[in-house]
DNA sequence: CCTATTTGGTAACTTTATGTAACTAAGTAT
DNA sequence: ATACTTAGTTACATAAAGTTACCAAATAGG
């Protein structure tokens, strides 16, 4: 236990940023992939933490979930205002790492 | 198992900055602290994952560890060029929290 | 010498998060 | 009825993080 004297906003950002998957999901939602098995097999996250960042992604109003009562229904998940907004962030990210990441790097961990 | 098409150095800078408190660690580094203690005590990051990271961003070469004997000893980490050049990053991260995150928001979860 | 204090950790154990694999539900076509 | 597809969920296993107690070095006080 301490006394955190960082900004709340700022902590929080960076709560919803460092949770696994999270970033690399709205990365893929900014990229136009918006449904669950796309989404899925782009980033290989499981089912389990999929259904569970979408939900609270929702919760945090990033995405809108969307039922469209095709057949097979269809699931469509996109971003809001809010989650839009992060474009320049993963941007920026992206950008460091083409400057500071060497490019074979293996994500083998 | 999936076939990730995405850049893998984009993968690299995210699993980087979505392991849990690195960001805040170097934030708190670019902010001037860089003792044990102090970002310690700045976060609230138990000893042992501050130890944890602290290694771990110091073979990505995003810190360095001076040993200073003095009594009793200090051990100062600081960023490398690598980890100064996530400055950009952080501070829009925290440029979005305050546009996108609630002024009063309790981090209690 | 013996004990206490300070910094920067480590070790053992518990709790939480994530991964895996199998299964469910709805809708439709065969 | 059976099978197929999407979008999940459930039960179980493993990995990561948190907690608490402890260790090592260096020194100061008694």
């Amino acid at each position: 236990m301490s006394q955190n004297e960082m900004c709340p906003r700022f902590e929080k950002a960076v709560n919803i940023l460092s949770q696994r998957w999270t970033a690399l999901l709205i990365y893929q939602m900014l990229d136009g992939n918006s449904r669950f098995g796309e989404i899925q097999s782009a980033t290989g996250v499981s089912g389990k933490v999929l259904s569970d960042r979408l939900k609270s992604m929702e919760q945090e109003g990033l995405i809108n979930r969307e039922v469209i009562p095709e057949t097979p229904v269809v699931i469509k998940y996109t971003l809001t205002e809010k989650g839009h907004s992060l474009e320049p962030v993963l941007k920026d990210i992206e950008k460091w790492s083409q400057s500071w990441i060497a490019p074979d790097n293996k994500v083998e961990a």
